[in-house]
DNA sequence: CAAAAAACATACAATCTGTATGTAGATGAT
DNA sequence: ATCATCTACATACAGATTGTATGTTTTTTG
C-alpha cells in the first residue's frame, strides 16, 4: 500500500504501486488466477466454482480472466496442465536407480502414489479433468508432461523377456487406469497398504511369467 | 385425439385426453424425463445440457421436473441408476457356465465390454458419472445394481488357490478400473482386440501363479 | 513525447437454476 | 355423486453465471 519507493530513477514518479513489465504483469496475473483456480476447483469442484469467485481470490477482475483465458474451461485446463507437470517433475525428482524390472516398476507406482497424495491432485487430475475436458485431452496432457515412463518401462521389460507379449498401449493404458484408481481410493481414505500390494501383486504376476 | 370412446360408463365423459391414474402419469412423467435426459447428457454432456432443453423434448415442463426431481443432479441420478441397472441386466442374461476360473473372468469381461459398447454408456457411466456425482456415490450405484460379480469371482478363485492372495477388495477396485479404462479406449475407437487382449494377459497372469 | 498496443476494468445481454405460487386433474370420504 | 383434499403439474420470478462488447489505463515503440 505504499505510494511510491522514492528515490530510484528521479523523475519517473509513478503512483500506483511499482512499474512492472507487460511480461512480468501477464505472468503475475495468471499465476494468481491459477493458483486462485486450483484452490477453488479442488475445493467445490469445477462445476460449483464461478469465474467471480476465482477472480476475487486471485485479487483481479473477471476483464483480466477473459483477457488471459479463453473461457472458464481454458483456465482449468492451464491449471491442470501446471498440475501434471507438477507431478511429473515429482516424480521425475524421486526416480532412483533399480535392479530389476519388477523393482523399477514398483517403485515408480509408490512414487506415483507419493505424488497423487499431494491434496487437490486426484480430484484435479482424475475426477473433473477426465469429465471437463474428456479423456483424450487428458491423455494427451499426460502424453506432454511426461506420463511415458510407464509404458517404457513396460516397453523395456517386454523386449527383455521378462514380461508376457502383450499389446503395449493397451497394458499401459489399462495399468495406469489401475494406478489411478488405487490413488483415488487411498485418497478417499482406503488402507493404502493394501492398494499397494494388490498393485505390486500384479506386476509381479505380469512380470514372473514369460 | 379422440373425444371420448363413448358408450362404456355412460355419464364419465372427460375432455382431455383419456384419464390417467396419478401414479401412471407420475410414472410417464418421469420415464419421459429420464429419456430425454439420457439422450442430451449422452450427446451433450451433464454440463452442457440446460433444463429447458431436457424438459422441451421431454414435452413437460420444468414445473414437472422439479415436482419429480430434486434438482439437475437428481435427475442425472436417476439416469444413471437406470443405465446401470441395464447394464448389470444385460450382463446377468450372458452369463453362461464355465468351466475354469479364468474362464469365467474373461467371459466376464467380454460381457462387461459388449454392455458398455451401447452408446452413451461410457460417458454417462466413466465419464460424467464419477464427476457429477463423486466416485463415491458412484461405486454405491455399482454395487445396488450388482456390480459385485467380479469381487466374487476373484473370491471364488483366491478361495480355490487358483490366485495370488492379494487384499480382495483393493484387487477388485484396481481390476474394475482397468475393465473401465478398456471399455472407454474401445468406445473411442481403440482397437478392442488390443484391449481384451491385454485383460485377459492380465487375468491369466494373475490365476497361474500360486 | 506521441501513437500504438497490451493489459486490464466495467457494463451488458443471454441463460440457467431453484423456488414460490397458482391451477387442473385425481382420490377419498360422505 | 359431490365436495374437500392432495397430487401433479404450469407459470412467474429472483439471483447468479457466462461470455462479449466497449471503455480506460499502463507499457512499449518510433
Amino acid at each position: 500500500m505504499q505510494q511510491n519507493s522514492g528515490g530510484r530513477s528521479p523523475g519517473r514518479a509513478r503512483r500506483p504501486a511499482q512499474r512492472r513489465s507487460n511480461k512480468q504483469r501477464s505472468e503475475d496475473t495468471r499465476q494468481a488466477l491459477i493458483a486462485a483456480a486450483r484452490r477453488l476447483f479442488v475445493e467445490k469442484g469445477y462445476a460449483e466454482t464461478g469465474t467471480p469467485e476465482i477472480v476475487a481470490a486471485a485479487q483481479v477482475t473477471r476483464g483480466a480472466l477473459y483477457h488471459h483465458f479463453a473461457d472458464k474451461t481454458d483456465l482449468f485446463r492451464a491449471t491442470l496442465r501446471a498440475e501434471a507437470q507438477a507431478v511429473a517433475e515429482q516424480i521425475e525428482r524421486e526416480t532412483e536407480e533399480t535392479r530389476s524390472a519388477l523393482d523399477a516398476m514398483t517403485r515408480g507406482a509408490d512414487s506415483y502414489f507419493a505424488a497423487m497424495a499431494v491434496p487437490g491432485r486426484v480430484r484435479l487430475l482424475l475426477l473433473d479433468g477426465p469429465a471437463v475436458l474428456g479423456h483424450r485431452e487428458m491423455a494427451e496432457i499426460d502424453r506432454e508432461t511426461g506420463g511415458e515412463e510407464l509404458r517404457q518401462g513396460l516397453a523395456y521389460a517386454m523386449e527383455k523377456g521378462a514380461l508376457a507379449p502383450l499389446p503395449l498401449d493397451a497394458l499401459a493404458a489399462i495399468l495406469s487406469a489401475a494406478f489411478d484408481r488405487a490413488a483415488l481410493a487411498i485418497s478417499e481414505g482406503a488402507a493404502a497398504a493394501d492398494y499397494k500390494a494388490a498393485i505390486r501383486g500384479l506386476l509381479k504376476a505380469l512380470m514372473v511369467k514369460a
